[in-house]
DNA sequence: TGACGGACCTATCGGTGTGATATATCTTGC
DNA sequence: GCAAGATATATCACACCGATAGGTCCGTCA
């Protein structure tokens, strides 16, 4: 029985306390996301693999009435989530990036355009990143209450990520004034 | 009939001359599949729906006796093709990343973990910086000799987008050191 | 000559992941 | 008491990936 990596966010998710789909789901859409997102087609069937490999436990929660099933790390699940963090060899990691696509295929617009291009991208990176700053204070008073540095640490990372792009727009803009200055003469 | 962003890949590649449904996947192979990787799974498929839309244009190529396809791109592909380059909105973009995802879990292995966890993200990101550092003099002459600037624009953007990567990860070692040797000591 | 490896070329398939949505229940505010 | 919205599970059509099947052509070395 093989965990995919989304098995591993969720062991990861339930290492830090019992949550339904719904809230992992609901975890994941403000941490992970920014570098590996989830969804729910993957997080039901995922949840039942996980139950039956006995690496967590499913408990049906009548505590309030509503229909909920609360999931649990056994140990086996720490086990196997601590294995896959020091698992050596190679990381996957992939970006699909359409502003970077069109750039690499902008030769074919004219010079205002590809700088409208570029702005157009910047601007995207600007929002992540107030998106991402916007979290941090929340981040912050999880990491003083629960000791654990790691996920205010990715968050940084996650801001710092999203200032390379913009910077690299003022970096490319700055190029393109140069080259164009000297060959597009008209 | 609507055109995949896959689509736009093909017209792009196509733009800059007739090619094989092949060499379109050998060229991507070099140059967008860093932030934008395409299948044949998905190249044979879009060519029939590009053809069937009038975009690109088929030709049974017997020249040098082998069977195989050359496909151009007509007037109103390139008319597509410069539409989604200068469409507004959202610009889609999207990260996974394996060792991110694992730095945000890792408060649940100790120290040296840590730090190892780390180096075997600089070392992958290094190597792609390489790889990629590897490609610039083809695509230095490739820019000279068409006078297109923006494919070594987007390599080099590559290559800063690894380095990021890489100081990250300094910096984040020397975060988690200071940290610790206030908070960890025993 | 002819066997073989490697480059070229088209095509498909199983499996995985996404995004949107259906369905239902409970809580909150008015 | 009811509308709006949060909570919760689940599924489906679609897109995409990686691997590979199945075939042709070319150079080269025995």
């Amino acid at each position: 029985m093989e965990v995919g990596k989304t098995g591993y966010v969720i062991l990861g998710m339930l290492y830090k306390g019992p949550k339904s789909g719904y809230e992992i789901k609901a975890k994941a859409d403000v941490s992970t996301r920014f570098f590996w997102a989830i969804s729910y087609g993957q997080i039901y069937p995922e949840l039942r693999r996980l139950e039956q490999a006995g690496l967590i436990e499913g408990e049906a929660d009548a505590g309030n009435g509503r229909q909920r099933r609360v999931f649990s790390i056994t140990a086996s699940g720490e086990d196997a989530l601590r294995e896959w963090l020091k698992r050596p060899g190679e990381l996957h990691s992939e970006l699909r990036h359409e502003g970077v696509l069109r750039l690499f295929f902008a030769d074919a617009l004219d010079r205002d355009e590809r700088i409208e291009l570029l702005n157009q991208i910047r601007v995207k990176h600007t929002r992540m990143r107030e998106e991402l700053a916007g979290i941090e204070p929340a981040a912050t008073a999880l990491a003083e209450e629960t000791g654990d540095a790691m996920p205010l640490l990715t968050l940084e990372t996650g801001i710092a990520y999203q200032q390379f792009f913009v910077d690299q727009c003022d970096r490319l803009e700055r190029r393109l004034a140069e080259t164009e200055s000297t060959t597009g003469g008209s």
